[in-house]
DNA sequence: CCGAATATACGACTATTTTCGTATGACCAA
DNA sequence: TTGGTCATACGAAAATAGTCGTATATTCGG
């Protein structure tokens, strides 16, 4: 098994792993128009950011067609925990409690429903023992 | 009630407001020191980056000595919890709860205590109510 | 076959962030 | 008073990130 580098994507990057962990395999123009729902950029620019995320091994590419097709070398569930990980020593002190407890508190905007708090219920009683 | 502007302080800001969130009042040498437990920069670059943290209003200080007082001129919460919020939206889908199992899960480096789970705990108990 | 549309490659420009060297002045101990 | 230490100011290099123009190749409809 392959030992997953350290992965640090930019801002930019982050936002199209999003796009390629959603959609799996994608191409340049399909990532493009995904991203100008929210943003106005150019498409080589996309093109050169999928490029360099290649070469940086974060994205894989077929490129046997002459459209190539990408996806995702990089593992969500990963790449999730080692930028929260960064988000605890920059912002938290190193607590993951700390950020818990912001996450959960109140917020308008997203705010934990019942269900959810049982899903975290169930995870800590199992932390627990 | 003054509206703070929406503060998007880089990583290494980050790290000086920690500690100035911790010490509440510091001079560049005392935060340069406390940084230097984890990193190895000068110290004309802690300064400089204090200096600009303060016209960007990221600090505020006090320059009527010849070694100026800092301290920090974003309130914390508000700035963990908009950070966390571009952080749910951005990676978790808007879902705060897979955001908290992520932070708790196995994670060699920032594990959580049994303490730390209790408080976990009691949050969740008042949250369930 | 030809031109428009579409694809990739690639260099280079811009902006931002981080870094530090150097100048200069204040402070202090001997 | 004078030299060493410590402080700030400031300019600018270095590193990183994001942007796009242009060249060139492929595809496809007519």
């Amino acid at each position: 098994m392959s030992v997953q580098k350290v992965i640090k994507p930019t801002e930019s990057e982050l936002e199209i792993l999003q796009i390629l962990w959603t959609k799996g395999l994608a191409t340049v123009r399909e990532v493009h128009e995904e991203l100008g729902q929210t943003k106005d950029v150019g498409y080589t620019t996309t093109l050169k950011l999928m490029q360099i995320m290649n070469e940086k091994g974060i994205v894989k590419r077929d490129d046997s067609m002459r459209t190539h097709v990408y996806q995702a070398a990089v593992n969500k569930e990963r790449t999730q925990k080692h930028l929260l990980s960064k988000m605890i020593d920059s912002l938290f002190g190193g607590s993951p409690t700390q950020l818990v407890i912001q996450a959960l508190g109140d917020d308008s905007h997203h705010k934990a429903s019942r269900e959810e708090l049982e899903k975290i219920q169930a995870l800590l009683d199992s932390l627990k023992k």
